[in-house]
DNA sequence: CATAAATTTGTAATCATTACAAATATAAAT
DNA sequence: ATTTATATTTGTAATGATTACAAATTTATG
């Protein structure tokens, strides 16, 4: 996939900056917080500002090419995966894995007459690896 | 049900403070956040400290009577119901409502070999009230 | 080339949360 | 009841993530 060309279909003008952002976020799919991304970038970009990687995540954001992850109350995440699907961390060695799921289960019966915009679903617990290592 | 009794029960002192901020979350069932907490008991006990108010929230969460609910990135809120449920979000009246959904349906099958802890559903979207009073 | 507009950057401000030590209240011992 | 120890609460300072803002740089336009 072309970024800059993507970038630029949703408005976005695919500066330097802007483009190494999203090719980290779309190629690792780490779910990483703006501080990972700061500190991947910054050998390669050597003065890239960490406002600048808040502006440009809040960029993308308001144009729709990316989402946040809150797992844990206390950090946030970002995504280039727009379509719906939900969050697995192990608790064990940190990983985040996507999960699929079928939003007709998840916004059920009781929001008739609700209007439903996002659905975010996050599982914790321990992941397979993690199981099988301890043993 | 007997607050006191339910703390010391849980391995909880139950002092003024505790019954009072426990009473508050289980009586409104409101998802508060620390700052309304506060500013809501704060005239029955003038003495009241925010400080105290995280404490003893954390003590709740330690000792499994109390969860945290992070629908917005930027605001914790807390809720006395340890059962499984999830929470939709009026993004017009801010609204907090509970929602029931089926553990099984959201779990499911790429989480084979995973032990699952916590599931975490989050809704957003506009609640039945505001749909209607738009017209 | 000159000028305007957009983007990036660095620093300061803000805000929620935590650390910490003093003050107060509760329990245990004499 | 008085002293002593323990637990809880409180106020203030520190931390850390995010935002505000203005200067510097880059890119586009005339
Ligand atoms: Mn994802
Ligand atoms: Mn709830
Ligand atoms: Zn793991
Ligand atoms: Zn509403």
């Amino acid at each position: 996939m072309n970024i800059a060309q993507h970038l630029s279909t949703h408005d976005i003008k695919p500066s330097y900056q802007r483009i190494k952002i999203y090719e980290y976020l779309y190629e690792k799919m780490n779910h990483p917080t703006v501080d990972l991304i700061y500190k991947n970038l910054v050998g390669e970009i050597p003065t890239l500002s960490k406002t600048t990687v808040y502006n440009t995540l809040k960029l993308f954001i308001d144009k729709g090419i990316t989402s946040t992850v809150t797992i844990e109350d206390n950090e946030v995440r970002y995504d280039a995966i727009m379509d719906a699907h939900g969050h697995f961390k192990c608790t064990a060695c940190g990983a985040i894995y996507d999960i699929k799921y079928d939003f007709k289960d998840v916004a059920m019966n009781e929001l008739k007459g609700f209007e439903v915009k996002e659905t975010q679903v996050h599982v914790k617990g321990k992941c397979n690896q993690c199981l099988t290592n301890k043993n």
